[in-house]
DNA sequence: TCTGGGGTCCTAGGACCC
DNA sequence: TCTGGGGTCCTAGGACCC
């Protein structure tokens, strides 16, 4: 597929579009009376239960609630804010909508979830400016929704581009802004450094990308892998020679949950990975895709996750098989959780739950 | 009772094969 | 009977992203 192939890094152009307050703006289209004020859209509604905010309005994000917050604190931070639960359904079609008009510009789209692209649009004649313009105006009037636009010579340096002026924005950043914008950001913006990574590199002094384009690849080296260390270099100095990915495969398929209470019952949890693993069943026949491997992942109170897999002897389709290897998984855990944490003799395990037998 | 649900990618150690 | 190296796969866990 020729026309399919992204540029050469040496010549390219990106875009990347990031679609503002994405569930919040779908949520104020039906709702034009909520306009102006804090509202918050995450979970099933209802900051007395679990669940975090999946996005918020600006004027919300003025008493410090981002995404990623617990509903509960939210709400604390902002009493009087409107909390709507979240609508896949209609998310997902206003994505298509929007995904329309990217179509109609190139067809070497990548999307990153709903609401976010890339798209190469290097073979695109004309000014980049005017066309992102244009993108920007006719997904307005056709959708109703505001999108922020970065431009740049690859991934890195589009997606920090169209982070700089939102809401609304549009930016354009080349190799000679690297040091007077991208610089004195903080190195947080960069895509793979995210809480720990940067906690590691604020022990070494560095706090802005600056700092780590100044910082030496030997003293990176001391700290992560070499092939991490030099990822951050490379980043830093705003390389990244990523390709614009529009044929992407799908590597795997989940299904989890979090209880509103935590729950101690070995029967319980045997019961909702059975449901779990119907779902993910239905939706692998949907596709026409057999499994490989099964892994069961459980989150415990102290917020640690533990993750148990298995390979399937061949990729199977056969519901039976799956739903055993998913049982002895969920078992296997537990005696290893239970082992490691209180020590205990196999033979002295309390499990007076009724275990699944062993394939 | 602060902590969703969908994913991707990387690493390290052990098993296994040649 | 003892010993080596390389490649690949599997598993568990960690970090990150939207």
């Amino acid at each position: 597929m020729p026309g399919l192939d992204p540029a050469t890094p040496a010549r390219r152009r990106i875009m990347h579009l990031d679609m503002d307050a994405f569930f919040a703006a779908v949520e104020l289209r039906r709702r034009p009376e909520l306009r102006g004020q804090p509202m918050v859209v995450g979970g099933r509604g209802d900051p007395s239960r679990r669940g975090v905010v999946s996005t918020c309005t600006y004027e919300a994000r003025v008493y410090g609630i981002h995404s990623g917050m617990a509903l509960r604190t939210a709400a604390r931070l902002c009493p009087d804010a409107v909390f709507l639960p979240v609508d896949m359904a209609a998310y997902r079609e206003a994505s298509e909508a929007v995904f329309r008009h990217l179509h109609r510009v190139t067809p070497v789209i990548q999307a990153v979830g709903l609401d976010e692209a890339y798209l190469d649009v290097s073979d695109r004649t004309g000014d980049a400016v005017a066309l992102a313009r244009a993108l920007k105006q006719s997904i307005r009037e056709d959708t109703g929704l505001v999108a922020s636009v970065g431009i740049g010579p690859n991934r890195l340096l589009a997606k920090i581009a169209s982070d700089l002026e939102k809401p609304d924005g549009l930016t354009c950043l080349g190799p000679d802004d690297l040091e007077d914008r991208v610089w004195p950001l903080n190195a947080r913006v960069l895509h793979g450094v995210g809480p720990k990574t940067g906690a590691r590199l604020a022990g070494l002094g560095i706090e802005t990308v600056g700092d780590l384009a100044r910082t030496p690849l030997t003293t990176l080296g001391s700290e992560f892998s070499e092939r991490h260390a030099r990822a951050l270099h490379d980043a830093a100095h705003g390389r990244d020679e990523r390709p614009v990915q529009s044929q992407r495969v799908r590597k795997s398929i989940g299904r989890e949950r979090t209880f509103q209470t935590d729950c101690r019952s070995s029967a319980r949890l045997a019961w909702e990975a059975e449901q779990m693993l119907t779902e993910v069943h239905t939706r692998l026949c949907q596709r026409h895709l057999l499994a490989r491997t099964v892994t069961v992942k459980i989150r415990y109170r102290d917020f640690t996750t533990h993750t148990r897999s298995q390979s399937l002897t061949g990729p199977t389709d056969d519901f039976a098989t799956l739903a055993q290897t998913t049982r002895a998984c969920l078992y296997a855990h537990r005696l290893h959780r239970a082992v490691r944490l209180l020590g205990v003799q196999l033979a002295g395990l309390e499990d007076s739950h009724p275990e699944p037998a062993r394939p």
